[in-house]
DNA sequence: TGACAAAACGAACGATCGTGCTAAATTAGG
DNA sequence: CCTAATTTAGCACGATCGTTCGTTTTGTCA
């Protein structure tokens, strides 16, 4: 099976890009076919509903995430120097490094998170790996030493993701030229307190 | 000048609830007529083009904001209350209390972070407008003596609308219930720190 | 109440949407 | 090289999009 699997892939690729700008939304059968010198009706048939041209688009998107962020990451040694290697390629990532227009996953976020269908599951799907892969890499940098013994791995991978968050959209929307400063701000400071043993907590004491 | 601004505004009110699940592009004349009982081209006639109804819809969920948010917060003590009240009153503005898909900015955000035009420039005016209230509220909590003296507000305002915008994903994304706490604790963190002196830094060391 | 302005309607336009169907072109295997 | 399977194109469909235009209804004020 050669040929097939090839434009498909030629597709997914072009498609990915066009939804980190456009939206899952925004991506249209013609439009894509016109791109790439293919009719509507033989683009269509790769993919049998546009649903699934879009769950395949997340799919294809979440390799390249991998290729590019994850696996790279995870050369790096474990514990903090992997989490920060992980919040690094995260940066240039969201960035127009690899998809143009920006993180995809972020935006389909706020396009999906109202609808229901296979694209949403897809999408909370990811979202969750991605979240606890976070957490575990944090919770190795606990057996590490490098980080408190009793810290909250998935609130700081809650946090750390905020931090991404934020760094979008200073970048993207307000193109804020300081933004990856503010972001490595934010990381560093996130980073201080998970390593700090238990705060000293002054009159005003809250339990967490 | 009576009835025409009526209806105009009643419009808006949909057309705000409408783009809060499906984005501004997810907004379409002939839908949001047919809901409100009107005909196509006389809801076309209140707005020249879509685009004004863009801009005209995100004026009006702006007011809305102010109205739900940022008027009742200021009514709070200067300072760290006051921080705190426009944080809460985000958190429940971001649920379902007014708008039922989410707070429209945020998913506006992504979607025109990439797209030029006026409805863009609207909307990065308003965050900046968002951004700068929170910096300023914080400012005067230094001068209160709540906060530290060298305090960057603006790294703290936007990390706190990276702590919003994390709590908007796992909210509505994730549906995690456990969204709001992990909000205020990410709250609370970020205050605690500005709060506290310049924590000393020794050359890799942890703060005392 | 009658005249004038404002507001809403109805129909139509060109375009594009997603999706079927059938036929032609291309590829792969013996 | 021929054949069978796979891949692409062509065409059409109903629906909906934003927008325009002329007409009709509605509201306002002297």
């Amino acid at each position: 099976m050669g040929k097939g699997s090839e434009t498909r892939q030629l597709i997914l690729e072009r498609a990915a890009q066009t939804a980190s700008r456009s939206g899952l939304d925004g991506l249209t059968i013609g439009q894509l076919a016109g791109e790439l010198g293919l009719s509507k009706s033989g683009l269509f048939a790769h993919f049998h509903s546009k649903e699934a041209l879009q769950v395949q688009t997340l799919r294809h998107a979440a390799e390249l995430f991998v290729d590019r962020v994850v696996r790279p990451a995870l050369k790096a040694p474990r514990g903090e120097p992997r989490l920060r290697a992980l919040f690094e390629r995260w940066l240039a990532w969201a960035q127009a490094d690899v998809l143009k227009g920006g993180c995809l996953f972020v935006a389909a976020a706020t396009e999906l998170d109202d609808l229901d269908g296979p694209a949403r599951d897809e999408l909370v799907r990811q979202q969750r790996d991605w979240l606890e892969l976070i957490a575990n890499v944090a919770r190795t940098g606990v057996g590490e030493g490098h980080f408190q013994a009793g810290l909250d791995t998935e609130q700081l991978a809650h946090d750390l993701h905020g931090v991404m968050l934020a760094y979008h959209h200073a970048r993207r929307l307000l193109r804020d030229p300081r933004a990856p400063q503010r972001a490595r701000s934010a990381f560093d400071a996130l980073v201080r307190a998970a390593r700090a043993p238990r705060p000293a907590r002054s009159a005003r004491a809250r339990a967490s």
